[in-house]
DNA sequence: ATACCGATTAACT
DNA sequence: GTTAATCGGTATA
């Protein structure tokens, strides 16, 4: 069942990412239908949070998205090379955002090899954000687009994750934020 | 108009 | 372990 517009306008943004665990996440884009089980997150919390985009309430052309109401896509360029995706989460205003960092494959193998240009590797592609969009199919030209759509969205499969099997860390790629660098905002199944 | 740099990756040693 | 690749976003002037 596609995950409705209520969970993502949830307000805890560090809960949520954890929630996202097990949840598969789907594309179709260019005639192709891919889907993965989400099995690593990163929680951006917004104004307050030195490692996000929207620190300090920053609006610009491309951070804007964030400011909308969660349930549509933030996805962005990063050193001029790779998109990576991110949920937007919270009530319009609020910029929080989840980052999907890694997923286990669940269908389309064969097109998300293709999209690489090289094999996945056989339990999943854990290579990171970059690598995923690009096997999903996924560009910074379509940040902004709705989460409940045909093209892109999030299934709950009914999957039930044990907290215990969440492992929580500090971020990636973050060590610019000062002391928000050190939260343990990063979720991963084991 | 110009300069700097990043929520990364792959290919090296 | 190190580093080159690569370009839009952002700040500064």
């Amino acid at each position: 069942m596609k995950l409705p517009v209520s969970f993502y306008r949830r307000t805890d943004v560090v809960q949520l990412a954890q929630e996202l665990l097990g949840k598969v996440l789907v594309s179709h884009i260019g005639g192709h239908c891919c889907k993965g089980i989400i099995i690593e997150t990163e929680a951006y919390a917004g104004e307050t949070d030195r490692a996000s985009h929207a620190y300090g309430g920053r609006r610009t052309a491309r951070t804007e998205v964030m400011y909308a109401a969660g349930g549509v896509a933030y996805v962005y360029l990063i050193y001029g090379i790779h998109s990576l995706f991110n949920v937007v989460t919270n009530e319009a205003g609020v910029p929080h955002a989840v980052l999907i960092r890694a997923l286990t494959p669940l269908e389309g193998i064969d097109v998300m090899e293709q999209r690489r240009g090289k094999r996945m590797h056989p339990k999943g592609f854990t290579a990171g954000p970059g690598t995923l969009s690009q096997a999903m199919g996924f560009h910074h030209t379509q940040s902004g687009i709705r989460l409940l759509g045909r093209e892109i969205y999030i299934e709950d499969t009914g999957l039930s994750i044990a907290d215990k099997i969440i492992t929580a860390s500090p971020r990636i790629g973050v060590a610019y934020a000062g002391a928000d660098a050190l939260l343990p905002y990063r979720f991963r199944l084991l």
